[in-house]
DNA sequence: AGCACGCCGACT
DNA sequence: GTCGGCGTGCTC
């Protein structure tokens, strides 16, 4: 008799942990298995974590006297409901999430389970409890192949199906749904055929996600199959990519979860390193994960994967269906996969023996989750591979302050640079324009003289440009200069963005719409005015401009890239390649546009105003602005033509402008990190920011005020350390989102603290509100 | 999260 | 005297 460890999927602090059950001896459940059991008066599905054989003595649970529960005692596991999802390693390491970002462990285990998968456990409207069975499952096709009377059968003259289908065939395997498409019923046909052995008609899986069929064959057991082919050689290597290869190299062989940080400018080969650290990884038996931030996983990305290694990448990431990543779950699974290309969740599939995780673009800020459980994948890979003896590689070419502050101080961390660029080109010379300047002189447009003439020598040359802005809709809000009235969204406490298309005032936040009134609403004044520049005000501006400009004229487009023109599926793919076919263009966009994209005739890279960063109430905007003009020069001159870049600012002597126009990052960090060590900031302290939230915004601050008193009494007398703070509870900076008032209160701690632990003890006691919530974003990306 | 047990007000 | 309000507390 076994007992196994359960829990519930049931995501509350109060249940998460685990429970004992009895396993029947005839029932074959292992750990990382759905189960169905009872608890209380009721049923729920959970997650074994952990089997253990009865003893006589077992320290499994406890009855309501305390003493251990024998296995006689326990209730029994009722049904095993699926196959196992994790092992004792995936069970462990939902343990770490739980206690590092005090997240409910069922949500932690959660990560480990595909969506959509596992049944759940739902009352009948006859109020008894009932299991609904997964809507996700496999799929299988049929398939027509060559039977082994198929060369010699020959059909009758007039079987005109019979000889179509055995065409086909002869071509290839085919499915049974595509021959119907083409040649109507084939089922009477398909039957004659098989019963004269001439082809053979059988199910085969069908793997969605794979972007084509999969081979026949089935998948090659285990690891260190010979089933990864090299489609593509590999190039060779520049000295800066030998040198972090052989650092790679180092931090795989001591095995012991050391980090390498590439540091490597953009165009600098970054990925043809990860390409072959992966392949020596493959070569020795192991397997790689890489993780890419959610937007640049598009499918150039695979390919360059699946080029290099074929059919033994598997993807996985948020956009692709719950059928698809089903499907790719169980290919991994099988073991067939031998490297998972995927967004953060790509940590969490069944691939066996990983001993490289590489996670590029690593400053980037969706490795954090921002739902429950708020981890961060940089963090939870290198706990990964310190427990299985492998390594992280961090790539990025603007690395984040905390990656650089832990290459400088962390002995298990190595830093490599990659200064050059692969074709040798020096990286383009960065101007910064002083808008304060250009308005004092009486320019009044949002594009200033040195960029207006740059656009139209460069356009006019037939070369591409890209500009940068950080504001979609057409004006960031509306004004009455009577007597001062901002349109705010009734449900967030944000100003409201005009947007000329539709004469629309729009909330970025929650989507809130609602026609622009044509008189202030308050004063009645006409005096209206739009403030701020967005997107599609500037295209309209620019559109006027470059009509005027000779040889540019209205025929070079302008395509806008927004989260209003990317809605649609496919959106973002259709604008980018009518950027690249076109022979000169405007790319004009927000945020998106400033990583990944690769044009080699962009020559010109401006950003119309650098200062939309740096005002938010964030430590970390100076960092963001700094990333933010790297990145996006990144994108001028990759090829024969030499590029430039244009940055407008009001803050022209700010030291993020001012040593991003240098590329010196030495300089940012002298003014950055003695002002972060000042304040209290990453990477000198940690910080917990617990945040509460509720519909009744008297509540939620009441609540907030208890949970400070608790966390301060905490501090003092549970952890006794005097460099900890517990800051007063306030309103966040976005204090009112979908109808939702939002409070926090921040807590540092020393950087070597373990802030995770207290905070754990005081959430698991604390009794859950009703109407309130509270939840802890340990390590927060920002603190708005 | 759900459901029991439990201790005080209005009903047959 | 019973039915039932939903306030703490437990569930292997």
């Amino acid at each position: 008799m076994y007992i196994a460890s359960v829990i519930l999927d049931i995501p509350t602090q109060a249940l998460d942990t685990p429970y004992s059950y009895a396993v029947p001896d005839d029932m074959a459940a292992e750990v990382g298995c759905a189960v169905l059991v009872t608890l209380g008066g009721r049923k729920a599905v959970g997650y074994i974590v952990d089997m253990e054989e009865a003893t006589p003595s077992p320290d499994e649970g406890t009855d309501l006297w305390g003493n251990p529960l024998t296995a006689a005692e326990l209730r029994q596991v009722e049904a095993v409901l699926s196959a196992s999802f994790f092992d004792e390693e995936g069970a462990a390491c939902a343990q770490y999430i739980a206690d590092r970002y005090v997240a409910p462990l069922a949500s932690c285990v959660r990560l480990f389970t595909p969506p959509g998968a596992v049944p759940r456990v739902v009352r009948g409207r006859d109020g008894r409890w009932r299991l609904e069975e997964p809507k996700i499952g496999q799929v299988d096709d049929r398939w027509v192949t060559r039977g082994p009377a198929f060369d010699a059968f020959v059909p009758r003259k007039n079987a005109v199906k019979q000889q179509q289908v055995l065409e086909a065939v002869a071509v290839g395997d085919v499915r049974v749904a595509e021959l119907a498409a083409e040649f109507g019923a084939v089922g009477g046909t398909l039957k004659a055929l098989a019963a004269k052995d001439a082809v053979v008609v059988e199910r085969r899986r069908r793997l969605r996600g794979m972007g084509g069929p999969l081979p026949a064959s089935p998948a090659p057991e285990g690891a260190g199959s010979a089933s990864v082919v090299a489609t593509a050689p590999a190039p060779r290597l520049t000295a800066g990519q030998e040198a972090a290869l052989a650092a790679i190299e180092a931090a795989r062989a001591a095995a012991c979860g050391r980090v390498v940080l590439v540091d490597g400018v953009t165009g600098s080969g970054k990925t043809e390193v990860y390409l072959q650290a992966i392949a020596r990884t493959l070569a020795e038996g192991r397997n790689a994960v890489v993780l890419v931030p959610e937007i640049s996983l598009t499918p150039q990305t695979v390919a360059r994967f699946r080029g290099r290694f074929g059919d033994a990448v598997a993807v996985m990431h948020s956009r692709m269906s719950a059928g698809e990543r089903y499907d790719q779950w169980d290919f991994i699974g099988s073991g067939a996969a031998r490297v998972v290309v995927g967004a953060r969740s790509a940590l969490f599939t069944p691939l066996a023996n990983v001993g490289l995780i590489v996670i590029d673009e690593e400053h980037e800020g969706s490795y954090k989750q921002d739902s429950a459980p708020r981890y961060q994948a940089r963090d939870v890979a290198r706990w990964m591979m310190e427990r299985t003896g492998g390594a992280v590689v961090l790539g990025s070419a603007t690395p984040s302050i905390e990656a650089l502050y832990a290459a400088a101080k962390d002995p298990l961390w190595t830093q490599v640079a990659l200064p050059e660029r692969a074709n040798g080109r020096p990286r383009p010379p960065v101007e910064v324009v002083n808008m304060a300047a250009e308005f004092a002189s009486g320019a009044r447009s949002m594009f200033s003289g040195k960029l207006t003439r740059a656009l139209a020598a460069e356009l006019s040359a037939g070369h591409k440009a890209v500009l940068l802005l950080n504001q979609r809709g057409f004006a960031k809000f509306l004004l009455c200069r009577d007597c001062g009235f901002v349109p705010e969204c009734p449900h967030c406490a944000t100003s409201l963005t005009y947007h000329e298309q539709g004469a629309k005032l729009v909330c970025h936040h929650c989507g809130h719409t609602v026609p622009a009134p044509p008189t202030c609403p308050e004063c009645g004044s006409p005096y209206l005015k739009k403030f701020g520049a967005g997107t599609q005000r500037v295209e309209a501006d620019l559109r006027a401009l470059m009509n005027t400009m000779p040889g540019v004229g209205s025929r070079v487009p302008i395509i806008r890239m927004d989260a209003d023109t990317t809605k649609a599926k496919g959106a973002h793919q259709a604008l980018l390649e009518q950027f690249g076919a076109a022979d000169a263009a405007v790319l004009l966009g927000t945020q998106m546009i400033a990583k990944g994209l690769d044009f080699d005739d962009v020559t010109l890279v401006g950003v119309i105003n650098a200062d939309t960063q740096l005002h938010l109430p964030d430590y970390r905007a100076g960092e963001r602005t700094f990333q933010l003009i790297e990145q996006v020069a990144g994108r001028a001159g990759r090829a024969s033509l030499p590029g430039r870049v244009m940055v407008q600012t009001y803050e022209a002597d700010s030291p993020a402008i001012r040593a991003a126009a240098s590329y010196d990052r030495a300089a940012f960090l002298r003014t950055e990190l003695p002002k972060r060590q000042m304040l209290g900031f990453p990477p000198y302290v940690r910080m917990a920011n617990v945040l509460v939230w509720g519909s009744d915004e008297h509540e939620v601050a009441t609540e907030a005020e208890l949970l400070h008193a608790q966390l301060t009494e905490l501090v003092r007398n549970e952890v006794g350390d005097a460099r900890w703070t517990v800051l007063p509870a306030v309103p966040c900076v976005l204090g009112k989102l979908r109808n939702t008032y939002r409070y926090h209160i921040v807590v540092k701690a020393p950087a070597d603290a373990d802030i995770s632990a207290p905070l754990t003890r005081l959430f698991r006691a604390r009794k859950a509100n009703g109407r309130v919530s509270a939840a802890v974003d340990v390590d927060p990306m920002d603190l708005l």
